[in-house]
DNA sequence: GCCAACGTTGGC
DNA sequence: GCCAACGTTGGC
């Protein structure tokens, strides 16, 4: 069953340009325990991505990307000295996981989150609620496509 | 750069 | 197990 995700990224880290660029990425890094549950547990190949972009001006959904590689553990955690280095994280019992996204589209502007927060049936949307930092975040199919349906018709803004 | 909201840590 | 202190996220 395919299931639907938003990913946030700082656009200082990676953009969707890049991932355009690299046809697909690991996604490490990530040290929080509720997005590690949904890549370790949940993410499979095959599943859609909004890409979004967090911290930018605006912030917001800049493209489409897919799971190409389901939960591994992040290599990045046994990486001594690496900022992503956890010592806590052993190779027996890995602490963190990762996942491969693939590039799939990029919009042809940027939707932002106020357009987000604007548009109806996607008022559930975690993103679009007050204080919402959790960096992966399940979305439903009817708001994937929602929010594709924005993105696609950028001409529009 | 500010700061509110959140997650994590650690003393008790 | 509570909760204050701290560090981080992320919109603005």
């Amino acid at each position: 069953m395919k299931k639907y995700w938003l990913m946030k990224c700082e656009p200082e880290a990676y953009t969707i340009e890049r991932l355009a660029r690299d046809g697909k990425t690991g996604w490490e890094g990530v040290r929080n325990y509720q997005a590690r549950n949904f890549m370790r547990d949940e993410m499979t190949p095959g599943d859609g991505v909004l890409f979004y972009a967090s911290n930018a001006a605006p912030s917001g959904v800049t493209g489409l990307a897919d799971i190409v590689t389901g939960g591994y553990p992040d290599p990045f955690a046994f990486k001594q000295g690496h900022a992503y280095f956890d010592e806590a994280s052993r190779k027996d019992a890995p602490t963190w996981y990762t996942v491969d996204v693939g590039y799939v589209d990029t919009f042809p502007a940027i939707v932002p989150l106020q357009a987000l927060k604007s548009t109806k049936g996607l008022e559930d949307m975690m993103v679009t609620k007050k204080g919402s930092r959790l960096s992966i975040q399940p979305v439903t199919k009817a708001e994937f496509d929602i929010v594709c349906r924005l993105g696609r018709t950028a001409s529009l803004r």
